[in-house]
DNA sequence: ATGCATGAGTA
DNA sequence: ACTCATGCATA
């Protein structure tokens, strides 16, 4: 069974407290658990009070009940009727448009690098004051020196990045800033211009240098990520410092989360090139305005009722990553069994499934395709049978239906540790914290992973919550 | 740094 | 109902 931390205060992050507590509050105070109690699950649900929550009717969301239901919540501002067009390969990691002969320079790059970058989550947050007038706070950049991140604050963003009609294409363009504002803030020590950013790309010889604008090469994105995350730190900020920042420069927040996932390669390649190029432009801006700027603070918060996380206990985790390897991709049936056996509630293990998945792409190439390209086995809803030959290198896996790079190859190993059969479960874990050989020569498929070293955790205990 | 969660978009 | 991008909350 799990456990959930019931208590809602004290969840609160500190990075929150002050939010809420200037704030309407964000997710804590009324912490009713819903009704049903027979759940192990808990929810807080922040009051409504300040948030503006819109029931919406959830066509799609007909998860075992719609307990929940009622407490989403649509963020009122939530308009996506743009159409962007990711028409290609949903996780380039694994699945490349058939244009694409492979990332290194395929054509892609104009697509990905546009595509939606207006994000279609809204950032929730709350909505704070406008008048908080915490001036240390307002800058996105502090130096190391007192620094702890807050989130959410200032201003709300008007949801412009969201719609913009006047400028919506900055969002899209993300080649320039705009003008009136400035996200970076010099630290306190400055920094020298000699950061700028350049992109080894190389590789191939190609014809043209990729490097912003286009397609990056796998090889040009782990390159990248480092040398990003290396002068981020030089410059004294902090992931989240990045990620608020271009949501001053472009409109587009981001959290402290994705840019460490970016800085780590744990993103699709899709997302990382979409990425990619933002974050190049905060280099250069943080290169340039050494001296101040005003950042102009943008975030807008929104709350979002978010259920309680919850914590699976690592006997259940085992026995749901034994299901895993038999099938990845349980019908519903399947998983209310599953819940039912493991006493979880059913939300849970589907959503447990889709993030096991999604994982593993990031991780693992589940299948390899032939050199051709052509998918080997799982369309996506078969593969069953047996795990698949785990392969470690995070990256392009190709479940889905396009996939197909012709990357990696079967042929040189890629580095492929011999994992051979092992139980995925484990060698997940231990992939994603994996040296790998960096790229190994051969495929170049993305040999990133091996970035960061901390191995710290691996499981973390169940709390004691009933 | 990462587990669990949300939600838009898609099939 | 899934994938994918993203993030809160937490280890």
């Amino acid at each position: 069974m799990i456990l959930q931390n019931s208590d809602v205060i004290r969840d609160i992050p500190e990075n929150n407290m002050a939010m809420a507590a200037s704030s309407s509050g964000l997710y804590l105070s009324s912490s009713s658990p819903s009704g049903h109690s027979g759940s192990p699950v808990e929810f807080n649900y922040p009051s409504s009070q300040a948030m503006s929550y819109i029931h919406r009717d959830f066509g799609e969301m007909k998860y075992g009940e719609m307990k929940y239901g009622e407490m989403k919540y649509m963020p009122t501002q939530h308009q996506n009727g743009h159409g962007h067009l990711n028409h290609y390969a949903h996780n380039p990691w694994s699945s490349i448009p058939s244009d694409m002969g492979h990332w290194g320079n395929g054509g892609m790059t104009s697509h990905l690098q546009n595509l939606h970058a207006e994000m279609r989550d809204v950032k929730p947050g709350l909505q704070g004051p406008n008048d908080l007038t915490n001036p240390g706070s307002t800058l996105h950049h502090r130096p190391p020196q007192h620094m702890h991140s807050p989130q959410g604050w200032h201003s709300p963003v008007t949801p412009s990045h969201l719609n913009l009609n006047g400028n919506g294409h900055q969002l899209q363009h993300p080649g320039y800033g705009i003008p009136g504002m400035n996200g970076m803030l010099s630290p306190a020590h400055q920094i020298h211009p000699s950061l700028r950013d350049h992109d080894p790309s190389d590789l191939d010889g190609g014809p043209h240098t990729p490097s912003d604008e286009d397609a990056p090469s796998s090889d040009d994105l782990e390159v990248f990520a480092k040398q990003f995350k290396q002068r981020r730190i030089k410059l004294g900020f902090t992931q989240a410092d990045v990620g608020l920042a271009l949501g001053t420069l472009y409109g587009n927040v981001f959290s402290q989360t994705t840019i460490c996932r970016f800085e780590a390669l744990q993103l699709s390649f899709k997302n990382m090139c979409k990425l990619k190029p933002l974050l190049q432009k905060w280099l250069e801006e943080a290169d340039n305005s050494t001296g101040s700027t005003t950042s102009i603070d943008k975030i807008a918060a929104q709350g979002r009722k978010r259920k309680k996380r919850t914590s699976i206990e690592v006997t259940v985790k085992g026995a749901l990553e034994s299901h895993f390897m038999k099938q990845p991709k349980p019908q519903a049936q399947e998983i209310s069994q599953l819940a039912d056996s493991l006493q979880l509630e059913k939300e849970v293990v589907r959503v447990w499934f889709c993030n096991r998945r999604q994982k593993e792409k990031r991780m693992t190439p589940a299948n390899q395709q032939g050199p051709n390209g052509e998918m080997l086995g799982l369309s996506d809803s078969e593969q069953n049978d047996q795990s698949p030959p785990p392969r470690h290198e995070m990256n392009r896996n190709s479940l889905n239906s396009d996939s197909c790079s012709p990357i990696h190859n079967g042929g040189s190993g890629d580095g492929v540790l011999g994992i051979g059969s092992m139980g995925m479960s484990s060698l997940a874990a231990l992939s994603s914290h994996s040296a790998l050989p960096p790229s190994s020569g051969g495929g170049h498929i993305v040999s990133m992973s091996h970035l960061h070293s901390s191995l710290s955790h691996h499981h973390y205990q169940p709390q004691p919550g009933h």
